[in-house]
Formats: C-alpha cells, structure tokens, sequence
RNA sequence: CCGCUUUGCUGAACGGUCGCGCGAAAGGAUGCCGAAAGGUGCUUUCGUGAGGAAAGUCCGGGCUUCACAGGGCAAGGUAGCUGAUAACGUCAGCCGCGGGUAACCGCCGGGAAAGUGCAACAGAAAUAAACCGCCGCAAGGUAAGGAUGGAAAGGCGAGGUAAGAGCUCACCCACUCAUAUGGUAACAUAUGUUUGCUGUAAACCCUACCCGAAGCAACACCGUAUGGAGACAGUUUGCCCGACGCAUGUCUUCAGGUGGCACGGCGCAAGCCGGAGCCUGCCGGCGACGGCAGGCAAAGAUAGAUGACCGUUCACGACAGAACCCGGCUUAUAGGCAAAACGGUAAA
RNA sequence: GCCGGUGUGUCGGAAUGGCAGACGAGAUAGACUCAAAAUCUAUUAUCCGCAAGGGUGUGUGGGUUCAAGUCCCACCACCGGCA
C-alpha cells in the first residue's frame, strides 16, 4: 500500500493552475494573504478538494495554484521571465506544502529584477508565515498515510 | 592610413543537473470515462521548439462570413514618369526641385491661367484703385512717391506726358502657347510668340486612377444537456382590454452550478501551419524582379510551452517573446563582420 | 488578438488656422469681523530680470503655412469595446 512514496517522486508531481477568474476572485476576498517585496500570496482552503483528490489519478489531496503577473511589471519578456522563475520556485518548494488548498501569487513590481534564488527564499518565507510548511519530513508522511487511509 | 557615405549579413558558443510544449516509438502490480471500439492520463527513450524586428497595427493581399444583375452618385484613398508585383501609400530606374567639395541624401512632387473661401496685426491699400499725393480753373486724369507686411499690379534705363503709366523701345527675369530635336514618358535644349498673373489645394474644389462591408474574439461542422437556490415585496412602473405570465425591487447564500452578457449557453474537434516558402546554380533585365533546374523542409499553444542553477571560453551579451497566414512600412536595438563609392594625406 | 477613442494651468472644461488658457472649482493674499463663515477685490503655467520687458509653453518629435492647440505624418501615455 505505500507505493506511491515510492513510485511518484516529487519531482514528479504537476502543478495544477487555477484558471477560472472567479477562483482568483475568492481568493483575493477571502483568502489570507501574505505579501513580501517580490510578491503576493493569497491561500483559501479548497472546498473542491475532495472532487479534485477523486479526479486526479493518484487519487490525493492537491494545490491548485494561479499565477499573476500584470501588464505593469513588463513586457512580455519579462512577464515570462518573471512567471518562469515562480513556478520552479513553486516548484522546488511543492513536497514541503501542506495540500488541499487554493493558492494564488501575485507578482509585485521588484519582481522584474529579482534572482530565482531571492525568488525561492521569498516564497519560502511567505508560506511558513501562512503555516502552510509542513514542518517535517514525518508530519509529511503522515499526511500521506491519512490520505491513504482514506 | 584617416574621415565620410551607402548597402548587405549577424544578433554569443559549449558542457552538466533539474524542469516545460508538441511529435514519434515503446511500456505497465496502470488511474478515470465507456458495453465495446476508443478517449483521456501516467512512465521511459528519441526528435524538435520564437524574432530581426515576433512590436506598433500604419498600408496592401490571401482566407472566412454577410451583401451583390448592370451602371451612376456620394463617401474614402492615391498623386512627377516608366516599370516591378497577387497587391500596395511598397520597391526599382529615371525626371524636376533643394542640400552636400564629393560619394550621396531629402521632397504628400498634379492643377492657383476653371470657380469659391481665407489672408490676423501692421499698412493709404491685401486682389482691389477708396485715401494722401501729383497734374488740372474745373470736370476729371493718374498709379511716379506714400515709414507696413510673409506677400503691394515684373526689374532697370531711355523715350514720352499737363502729371503719369509696358504707353513705346532696348536689355534682363518669369510665364503661356507653338514648332524643331532627343526621350516610351515625366522632361530637357533651341527658336519664335502671348502675357506680366500675390499666397494658400497637409481649405473647399477640379483632373486622373483605385475602391462592397466586416474581421479568426471572423466563422464552419457535430453531438449532448439544462433553464442558480431561498426569502420577502409586489402588480406601484413597462408590455397587456384584462387575467396568467415575463421583466422588476430588497435581502440572504453559493467552494451545489455558471463565471462577460445572454432566450441563449456549454463541451469536443476543426480552422492550425507546404506558403505569392527558403537555399544554390544557370539564363534574361541597369535594377526592382522574372524564368528554368536541383536541393531543403518538423514552433503550433489555448491562462498560453525555451527556463533555473553550476562550470568553461570570448568581442562580456542590446532591443526584445509566435497566437490564422503572407508582402511592405514605421519604431526599438550592445556590439561584430563584409562589400562598394567618395574626400584628404603619404608614397609610387 | 482585433476594433475604436482621448491627451490644454492644481482639477473640470472652452477656444473659424490669427493676442493660448474663456468659464467654473480650488489655492494664496487683502478688505469686512473680536474671530470664523459668507461676501467683495486682486493674484494664480514656467524661466530670466530690481523693473520695463524678454524667452519657453496645448503628451513627444517632424512637416505644410506668413502664422498650428487646430491641418498632415510618425511616436508615447491612458481609456473603452468585442465572444
């Protein structure tokens, strides 16, 4: 039964978006927020988590995240850029988050300069500060093995 | 060698780790939907993956839908000539004008002698002979002179006259028409001749030519399902003879659904990348370009794929990201390379 | 992605191609008042200058014109629409 640890890395998990404007909208209105200088996150419980956990195929708990870079940090270029660089940092943090949640980051005007390793520390701080972090190694495993006991 | 002008090309390279879109192949203790076929996912490997401007959306096409017998008007556009082209407001060559010692560069470059309008201020007067002045007894004549202005009824000299005046003459300037020569033509040169005319057409206008409209958020095809929920108010207002009903007002709630609106909406697939394509050679042409032959071809997403980190090298990396597809124009741009032409200096 | 619109003092908003900033709001100063409000008067784009005056100014840069906020071309910024 404890296949799954084994047979999906992290690495291997993918990031599912947020794409209807109305996500974004409860987000904004009613999600905790936690802002640096680079950026913006707002986390809401997920409610759609159950029917999500049903439709994606290793059948767990996941993040649905939304990106938003507007048209004031840049041009296009640096939009991507910008966009490119919060996604690994997402990326790189995913095994550590606590799952079930609808998260969305915004991107703030310095984010245009910014280094993905400044990116990442950024990130990392604003998740613990909204206790998303799951502390350690072994809480992350007992998550999972809650969610396999369901 | 230095300076300058023009044109063309290029737009960092290599390796490692992790990661993404698309395509192909393979795989399984294989998820979900399905009766099945299959669809949608997962894993591995291989291939492939932004620009010269992808930008601005300023022109021109293709394509799509709607409209359409034919013609005309209106509206809009273009504006030296000849050519190139699918087409163009683009490009090439030439003509004219202007600038530069030159190579070369710039020009919305038709018509003001078809008509209308406008020309502030200043000035006597602004497209026209009213005023001062001059001459004359007067009637009247006159456009020499009158501090302006962007522009003032060709210029200068002589004759002439009451005073004057292209009124006459010589020379000069501008311009119309005609002829001759050269050129396909714009036009150039020469001769003769008419006239002496303000500017403005990026004011109306005239002339010649071109033009149906909207755009992939356009649109085509296929199948399926549904009519947010609750409470209160209420026929006061609109529709209606009236009733039913619909629209309506206030509040709550929505992470049950939708998510811009909506008697219309949603899903899937298509449009979706082989095209007026690129490269090489030969031929024709001053050239834009055309013809023939051979070769090369893999971005195609749908909240939107090329990145991050490390190492090495160098010229130390600018402007910048495809969204139906092409041809131009315009704008942004660190540098690097090549070719041609001109000027200067030196040498021969 | 496509289509369309707008830029004028601190703000709103006028201006046949002819003295830029009418008019309103606001601000500042003065008068009235014990004080304030209201009212009245003046000033109010910016630079140089003691002053008289002069230069630059209609998003930016060119062009047409004797003359441009206005006409033409290119760019910049902002706003709106579409299914």
């Amino acid at each position: 039964m404890f296949c799954y640890p084994v047979f999906f890395g992290a690495n291997e998990m993918k990031i599912v978006s947020i794409k209807e404007n109305h996500l974004f909208q409860k987000a904004y209105a009613s999600g905790k927020r936690a802002s640096g200088r680079l950026v913006a996150v707002y986390a809401l419980q997920d409610r759609c988590a159950n029917r999500e956990r049903k439709r994606n195929p290793e059948k767990k708990f996941i993040n649905r995240v939304g990106l938003t870079v507007s048209k004031k940090i840049g041009g296009a270029v640096v939009r991507s850029r910008v966009r490119r660089i919060f996604r690994t940092a997402y990326r790189a943090l995913m095994p550590d988050l606590k799952t079930g949640y609808l998260l969305v980051l915004v991107a703030r005007a310095p984010a245009a300069e910014a280094k993905s390793t400044e990116a990442l520390r950024e990130l990392r701080y604003l998740f613990k500060k909204l206790e998303l972090l799951a502390a350690a190694p072994e809480a992350h495993n007992q998550q999972k093995e809650h969610q396999d006991q369901e």
